[in-house]
DNA sequence: GATGAATGAGCGTTCATTCAT
DNA sequence: AATGAATGAACGCTCATTCAT
């Protein structure tokens, strides 16, 4: 369906030092987040990380692989997969972990402003599946992951299954992505405490989407 | 609080013949929607519409004026503003109303095959508000259309108010855009009929989220 | 030494009736004035003249043609050819009438604004030969004019001989176009008075300039 | 009262080695005197250069900087300024010591063709002043240095006072360009003996026109 | 006679990418 | 390992000029 692009930042990235490394990433996360892929330009990020131009063509092997990587260090950081276990989660513990998670990112997003900008970014990413670049793999592999969170929910009985599978993922997603996004924007504004309730209320609405009792009043 | 961009389109345009006002915009909507305005260019959407790179000078002002022009030429054949009026709805009529108007929009594009790329447009843009741009303020309009809407559902008791509008619109707003773009995205995939059944679905799980019913089952 | 350019204005142009052949003359030269040659626009010109831009090519070859007839129009209205009998000229009349010719030219300068500008446009175009297109016509007319101007003064001694006459007229000329920009530039600020005595002595260095008596001192 | 352009060339085009930066500087001058700024064309100083027309961008913002930095460095090189201290001049060393500084910019002219061709541009623009673009700036300096000239010329009594200073240098500034626009011209022409003797010349009518001599006898 | 429409040719500028060191 | 230097390829835009009507 799609060429796997198995460069993903050459191996010497793994070897620089970790604080360039970090100096690289923020700046390129800034940038790419603040002006979108089009609009980022290569030499500013060298810049805003302090080194040549070139260098960065010694560790990525262009701009896509850059950008890409950006988005596999944050989805690292926010990630879901290594923080949940699907197998082990059990009907009573689907909804609670998931919401752990979700508020643990909200809080990580607070604390490291760039990982905010980057998980808008991923979202976008998500929700504007464009199918070209190295960006769609992280796309499919966390369309993937969503996927099968949602048919293990299934498997639990605690997910609807009267939709189409990627349908219905992609509302929640809809859902779920605009309301962070709505949270975010207005972290400051409101305060930590009203944020964190209504990121609650939030969580609720969007787990009650997916839910089976939900589809019995649907229709 | 943002700048109206009221240039649109030379007069010279109207005057056009409606086959090349056709092509013109056509072309230009389906190298915006498929590249983005960025990476959209000119040349091709002059050599698409058969016609040269100047002659597009002859008739727009400059790039930011076409693409202006196309998403307004969209909205006003997809404008639900005035399809709507919102005095006149009552709690029998609200949802109905707003079915009828969402299926025939997808009609709409289903004939009008540039229609459906400016409506992925439209929709992306929504779900990714950069607030930069001509789009910025066709989102603008949609949004202040779908609070209205909402408020007046609130009004006649078949909207939810447990939830902060703003917040609420955002959640509702973000799954239907989500599921309206993965619809329209596998549109020629799935064929009308299938779209159909599945937008009224979808557009049932649109209501339920607004629903006060709904809003007791999400505690 | 240069190609003779016949086509000055298609004849058409003098068939044209005299209202818009002077507001088209109005707006070109206004343009070339205030923007120079090639910053001047010609579709702006075809619209401050009230005429479509093709109608501009149905009475000009192009776009030099008109700066061209431009200069030769304004040429005709300050010229000093027709307005001085270089064979009737005396000794004791040569600088009289040559300074009446100026301060009358000043005059109309002051009267019609465009003049004043394509004055300058002439001085400049005399004083910066490039020896290309059309214009350069115009410039080998007023230098040989100038040319024939001096060397009548040397028949009748009130022009030095001593140093070659080309030179020579390039100097005078610099100095009478330097402050006659100078005058039409303080001319509001100064008032017509002030202007006009000013510009007798300016007139008397010019004149000394070329005076064989000031040769002497020089030496 | 004009706006100073502060931004002369990107730092690097210091480092460029002295052959490929006198190459560049060299065809950036022919390119502007013979053309003007507005028919100067970047790509073709490029090619002149033997560089790629991306390259010139390395070096310099854009195309007014480059301009920019032609006018300063050929400056720098011609600069009367710093040649000739006014507070030490007495009514004896007055005019030699100009005449001095003139015949060595003309033979510096002579050896370095592209600081001819600047030097014809600066005359050229003296002589044209539109108050606009870089070369104004110059312009205005040059001016102004000439009028303190002048001033100290008056202290001295070695200049007429019978006529507005402004004035009165307006008139010998149009004589002395255009003179010395005249002699650049045809230097190759005539070869560097005879232009000097010529130089030698002009340079005696300009200090006459200054001189309180002459001043008796134009009246 | 007059012009709206159409365009080719070209320019300034940007930027991802390469390469020699 | 690291990068300064160099550039090809494009793009947005302008404008003098042509042509069918």
């Amino acid at each position: 369906m799609f060429v796997i692009v198995t460069a993903m930042a050459l191996q010497r990235f793994e070897k620089l030092s970790p604080d360039r490394k970090q100096r690289l990433l923020a700046a390129a996360a800034g940038e790419f987040a603040t002006k979108g892929y089009d609009r980022a330009v290569l030499s500013v990020i060298a810049e805003k990380s302090g080194m040549g131009k070139a260098s960065v063509y010694y560790y990525f092997a262009d701009k896509v692989d850059l950008h890409a990587t950006v988005l596999a260090e944050a989805w690292k950081k926010l990630g879901a997969e290594g923080k949940i276990d699907l197998k082990t989660l059990t009907a009573e513990t689907f909804w609670p972990e998931f919401e752990t998670v979700t508020l643990k990112n909200l809080e990580l997003c607070n604390r490291e402003p760039w990982l905010l900008a980057v998980s808008k970014m991923l979202n976008r990413a998500i929700l504007n599946p464009t199918g070209k670049g190295v960006i769609s793999e992280y796309v499919e592999k966390r369309r993937a992951w969503e996927a099968a969170f949602i048919g293990r929910g299934q498997e639990l009985s605690v997910v609807r299954k009267d939709v189409p599978p990627e349908l219905l993922m992609t509302i929640s997603l809809g859902a779920s992505h605009a309301s962070n996004l709505w949270l975010l924007d207005h972290m400051e504004e409101l305060g930590p405490k009203k944020i964190s309730h209504l990121a609650i209320q939030t969580f609720k609405i969007y787990c009650s989407i997916l839910s089976p009792a939900f589809a019995r009043i649907a229709h």
